[in-house]
DNA sequence: TAGTTTATGTATTGATTGATACATTATTCC
DNA sequence: GGAATAATGTATCAATCAATACATAAACTA
């Protein structure tokens, strides 16, 4: 979808930039309490440019949930995976999630999937793949983590990685519903060691 | 809000009843994705008697959310508080939940709060409060479950309870989200033992 | 420079939105 | 029985919705 046609005239606007500022918006207020005039005031362009350049509202909305899976899901995964140790990278990811569940750019709060698309589903066609593939990616990379844990030897072999990874996971979706629902970070974080520990237990 | 006035014309339809199908559209709809007509038709009832009736469109919303916390999210709190072995009762627990998440009648799947109410928080005034109550709530009726069996003394003293909650919760959250997902039951179902387990290794 | 291509800006479309006006009907109170 | 009260049914309101028509502007191609 990158725009490698040099004929005709320019676009005005940055795609990229134009797409972040719909999922916020979408983010924000939801699907349907994104209006067209949401959209375009904050996306700087017109109507006309934005059905040019993203097709109708639909389509701007799963382009918004991609860009949303490709980016902004990683910060704590990248804290997860980079830290050597796993106590202090599970302590990492966590707190990473409740840093990005309370305190997003723009003033958005909780997870975009599981704080807006997550109504949509069986509303809006192609949402339902989209969030299935992303629990499904996230809790892979969340599993390759504990499985070289494994190798490692500083986990025991009898408890699955995917079963740590979902609960992981779990937590994590908690803390952005608490986000979400106004929680702030500090009553969030006081109870992450007692996860990391809980999570470690096997 | 029980109807004790025994002037004018009486209702032709019930109360309760259109005002759990209004809950199953904006369930499945969302808030915005709800219309009026989506709702009169549902309800069985035209629009100057919903208005009535319910006030506006915000209002019902907020009745239905309430008709929620006090009904639908209880049946799997039973389980959890009717079962005296610990064990048994968290299986129950999340059992019920997983069946809620994903063949809950009315075709509505996942939690009304975490699939669709949470979207709203930001937007309809009231809903904060209530999501925020409606954690706090079931989050204290699992730690004093948690509480008993510390007494009892099947359960060590130096683990809060409260984390214990907490963490249950967040597994109830992560189902009722998978749910929503499209995630069968058969597929969750068979992580519930090692959840247990977990649950119980402090 | 003429022709092609694509984005922009303005203005507007029909449809749908949430919400009401108004006359009618059914009940209770006195 | 007549007044008061409240719900119903029909019909409709202005506002907003997502989406588009059309003329103009700015780039590349040949």
């Amino acid at each position: 979808m990158i725009d490698t046609n040099k004929l005709g005239r320019p676009r005005k606007f940055n795609y990229d930039e134009a797409l972040v500022q719909a999922m916020f918006v979408f983010w924000k207020n939801g699907y349907e309490g994104a209006s067209l005039r949401d959209l375009t005031s904050a996306m700087g362009i017109s109507g006309p440019s934005l059905y040019a350049a993203f097709g109708d509202k639909r389509q701007l909305y799963l382009k918004a949930i991609d860009r949303y899976c490709d980016a902004d899901e990683c910060a704590p995964l990248i804290a997860f995976e980079a830290n050597e140790n796993i106590r202090a990278a599970i302590h990492g990811f966590l707190s990473e999630i409740i840093h990005s569940a309370t305190e997003h750019e723009s003033g958005v709060k909780g997870c975009f999937l599981a704080s807006s698309v997550v109504t949509t589903v069986g509303q809006v066609t192609g949402v339902a793949e989209r969030v299935e593939a992303a629990i499904e990616d996230t809790e892979k990379r969340l599993a390759a983590r504990f499985n070289k844990e494994i190798a490692k030897g500083t986990l025991p072999t009898d408890f699955p990685s995917r079963e740590r990874a979902a609960l992981l996971y779990d937590m994590r979706q908690g803390y952005m519903f608490r986000g979400r629902a106004g929680w702030n970070s500090t009553r969030m974080l006081k109870d992450i060691d007692a996860r990391v520990q809980i999570l470690l237990s096997h």
